[in-house]
DNA sequence: AACTGTGGCGCAAAAG
DNA sequence: CTTTTGCGCCACAGTT
């Protein structure tokens, strides 16, 4: 009887759904592991699949002289009760290409595989164990090809809500297919807040929020602390998060601030950030300090952000206004430390508030700029959108591989711990100085992964000793078998095949939409393919390989080398080249011709990169400035692009470049001597001064006291706080003894007459300015002599 | 004792 | 990932 009511209450509630997943997560309940995949549903619900059947194992790599059967029974005398070895089996996998036997051993508590793994390790005829190391969800992920911005259709059966914020929870009875499709409408929140900072850096123990800011499709909202207790604030605005039940939380340093600030305040007021769709669940911190909010993505925009090489210190207000989003000139710019005195004063209060919101409203509109690159990039190397901004190149490659790994049945190689070996990399060529006019610039195109595919370079397939039918990389010597295809190609060739493909399609599709999602595809698919031979030499990698890293530059300077001796066959003089370029002068009408000869005899695709009507070179490598055939001004290399040159000093040497090759070096001598008088009679903003720097280290590790590490130590003594990783902007006082001890954060000098006008002239204008004019004969008395003021010369004294 | 020149080294940031 | 550049500190040697 009860058998047939089952049956019969299966057969009404088993039923297929389509849902587009947007994250996964997992909870142990009842000493057994749930996977959560949170997605939206075909039909627009917010839904949940829950697998309960998956469970977490890793593997154990036999010595070629074991009995796999004693072995297995060893390891199965390990069995805890807590969480027992269900499984152990002997499985055929391949490692490095070469088949191997292993045991799979397979227990039901995630936590419990490390547990178990340095037991097995230590067993005798156990020579290593692998994919111990790789999280429960991103295990399930893999083995079940379920991917984030994925569709999934599925045969599931409903099950109980049970505190989940979702319109439906399913319970997975099979995965029928997982495919890409246009993804639904996200609904989308941003949010900044804004705290007391008195008293130098926020602590939150101590100083109270004072305002969040939210921006959505609907506009602004705010929670405002009018009565100097942020319990109402924090109250309030998880409830609306809760209500509105966002998808995508966005945020701008978010992971480093916000929802670290949020969390310790609402702890210390015991209250609970609880705005994840599970209740109860708070934003809970993971790898490499990013904040998990189970069933949202909460996106840091910041990290998307480093990648804009152009904005040199990347705050909001600078991103949002380089790209376009929010220029800074229509919203309201305060310095933080001007955000205590603006609210306490009752008529500059609605500032603080404007500028939180004008953050807020930044925040929420760069997604259109951010978004659909992310969403590529997801897909392509199923990690999903709420970690990718924080992880490394290194890591979204390892994801791909990883994946890619699974399906070739390839065991995943552990993460080792490897000493620094340097190796030799790309050739650069001896400048030719001075100017010259018509250059053009060949590059190859994607030459390193190009390389990669070419010879077949992998750890892999490289070939200690004898070898017939390899490849053998020009001074280095590493061998390469020919075939069968190796780990990298094969995943190489997908990539650059699906680029090419899509670069094609991209010629007829019209529809707006389409276009900007294959182009931002096209992007996304460059990226991870150029970012595999840097992954290959990364000490960090699984598929480490420093034969691989140094074969594919051996074989790239052999290229490049190969490339200069036909061009200069073929009469072209070479002005320059990089690592995978060449700039040369000559009769333009044979470029083509040279272009074809260099592609169909090198087999590798170089095309014309850029043409210049002018451009100019010092005696230096990596730096030079043309105007191109569209008239439009690159300058490489030089202070002008640096970040760490005031930004007079820059603005000074792109006037002189610009005018060196419109106008002539007379007239760019002209124009800098008139800059150092103006700077000479303190013409200047204090803005303009500040010269920023980045800690890369924490203050404590640096042994020698360089300026802008005294600057920092010294903002830290004011209360600021600066971490690793983070910027200082400093400026150059008057004073005695070394620059270091004249060094002041910027916004400590208030007096524009104690700025050392000296220095800069000396240290920062001049040098940058004569980096372009001395190779043309100018000399420092030229810049400087001649234009003295006498009422300059006196304020000075 | 104070200054100057030099070369090594630490550090950051660019190109590819 | 390597290559290249350039500033400033630091120690040292030689000079005034």
């Amino acid at each position: 009887m009860k058998k047939m009511h089952n049956y019969y209450e299966t057969n009404i509630r088993a039923m297929e759904v389509d849902v587009f997943v947007l994250d996964f997560s997992y909870d142990v309940e009842e000493r057994s592991p749930e996977i959560y995949i949170w997605g939206i549903s075909r039909e627009g619900e917010r839904v949940v699949i829950l697998e309960k059947e998956f469970r977490p194992y890793f593997y154990a790599l036999l010595e070629t002289d074991t009995d796999p059967e004693t072995l297995a029974t060893e390891i199965k005398g390990l069995s805890k009760p807590q969480s027992p070895i269900t499984d152990v089996k002997l499985l055929e996998k391949k490692y490095y290409g070469e088949p191997v036997k292993t045991l799979r051993i397979q227990t039901i508590i995630p936590a419990y595989v490390r547990i178990y793994r340095d037991q097995v390790a230590k067993l005798k005829g156990i020579r290593e164990v692998l994919e111990a190391d790789i999280r429960f969800y991103m295990r399930y992920s893999i083995d079940s090809g379920v991917k984030p911005f994925h569709w999934l259709k599925a045969e599931v059966e409903e099950d109980e809500l049970g505190g989940l914020r979702v319109k439906k929870c399913y319970k997975l009875k099979k995965i029928l297919k997982i495919y890409e499709a246009n993804p639904p409408i996200m609904r989308t929140m941003a949010f900044d807040i804004e705290v007391y900072n008195k008293y130098g850096f926020p602590d939150p123990k101590r100083d109270p929020i004072i305002v969040i800011g939210v921006w959505t499709a609907e506009g602004p909202r705010q929670f405002i602390n009018l009565r100097g207790d942020d319990i109402e604030v924090i109250r309030d605005f998880v409830k609306f998060v809760v209500d509105y039940d966002p998808d995508i939380i966005l945020g701008y340093n978010s992971n480093g601030f916000d929802w670290q600030y949020l969390t310790e305040r609402a702890s210390s007021r015991n209250l609970k950030v609880d705005v994840g769709r599970k209740v109860g669940s708070e934003p809970s911190q993971g790898t490499y300090g990013h904040f998990s909010i189970m069933g949202r993505l909460n996106v840091d925009l910041l990290g998307f952000a480093e990648g804009v090489e152009e904005v040199k210190v990347k705050s909001l207000d600078n991103i949002a206004d380089y790209l376009g989003v929010v220029p800074k000139a229509s919203r309201v710019n305060l310095e933080w430390y001007q955000i205590p005195e603006y609210w306490a004063d009752p008529k500059k209060r609605d500032t603080v508030l404007k500028y939180n919101l004008d953050d807020a409203r930044s925040t929420y509109l760069l997604k259109d700029v951010f978004l659909p690159f992310g969403e590529q990039l997801t897909i392509i190397s199923g990690l999903p959108l709420d970690q990718l901004p924080m992880a490394s190149v290194g890591y979204r490659v390892e994801w791909l591989l990883m994946r890619e790994a699974y399906k070739f049945n390839e065991l995943i190689p552990n993460r080792l711990e490897r000493p620094h070996e340097s190796y030799k990399g790309g050739l650069v060529i001896e400048p030719k100085p001075g100017i010259h006019e018509n250059v053009v610039v060949l590059d190859f195109t994607s030459m390193y992964p190009s390389i990669m595919v070419k010879y077949n370079i992998g750890p892999d397939t490289l070939v200690r000793g004898e070898c017939r039918d390899c490849w053998t990389a020009p001074e280095v010597g590493y061998k390469f078998r020919k075939s069968p295809d190796g780990f990298y190609r094969r995943i190489l060739k997908v990539l650059l095949e699906e680029r090419k493909a899509i670069k094609e399609k991209l010629k007829d599709v019209t529809d707006e939409y389409e276009r900007r999602r294959l182009e931002e595809r096209q992007k996304a698919l460059k990226v991870m393919a150029n970012a595999f031979y840097g992954y290959m030499g990364w000490l960090n990698a699984r598929w480490y390989s420093k034969e691989g890293a140094e074969a594919v530059t051996a074989w790239g300077r052999e290229t490049i080398r190969k490339a200069i001796e036909m061009a200069s066959g073929m009469g072209f003089e070479i002005i320059y080249g990089d690592t995978d370029s060449i700039f040369v002068k000559g009769d333009l009408s044979k470029v083509g011709r040279l272009v074809e000869e260099i592609t169909s005899r090198l087999d590798l695709e170089i095309k014309v990169d850029k043409k210049y009507k002018r451009i100019f070179f010092t005696e230096n490598k990596k730096r030079y400035a043309g105007l191109t055939e569209e008239n439009k001004i690159d300058i490489v290399g030089f202070e002008a692009i640096r970040g760490d040159w005031c930004e007079l000093a820059k603005e000074a040497q792109r006037m002189v470049i610009e005018t060196t090759l419109l106008k002539g070096v007379d007239e760019a001598v002209k124009k800098a001597k008139e800059i150092i008088m103006r700077i000479r009679r303190r013409e200047f903003n204090l803005q303009e001064l500040v010269i920023w720097k980045s800690l890369e280290k924490s203050l404590e590790e640096y042994e020698v006291d360089a300026p802008h590490v005294i600057a920092a130590k010294k903002a830290m003594s004011s209360g600021y706080v600066i971490m690793k990783g983070g910027k200082i902007g400093y400026v150059v006082v008057k004073g005695v003894g070394k620059v270091s001890d004249r060094v002041e954060p910027y916004f400590m000098v208030k007096d524009k007459n104690r700025i050392d006008v000296d220095y800069y002239v000396d240290k920062q204008i001049v040098p940058a300015v004569l980096r372009i004019l001395e190779p043309f004969g100018i000399k420092e008395s030229n810049l400087k002599g001649g234009g003295m003021d006498i009422l300059s010369y006196f304020r000075d004294r």
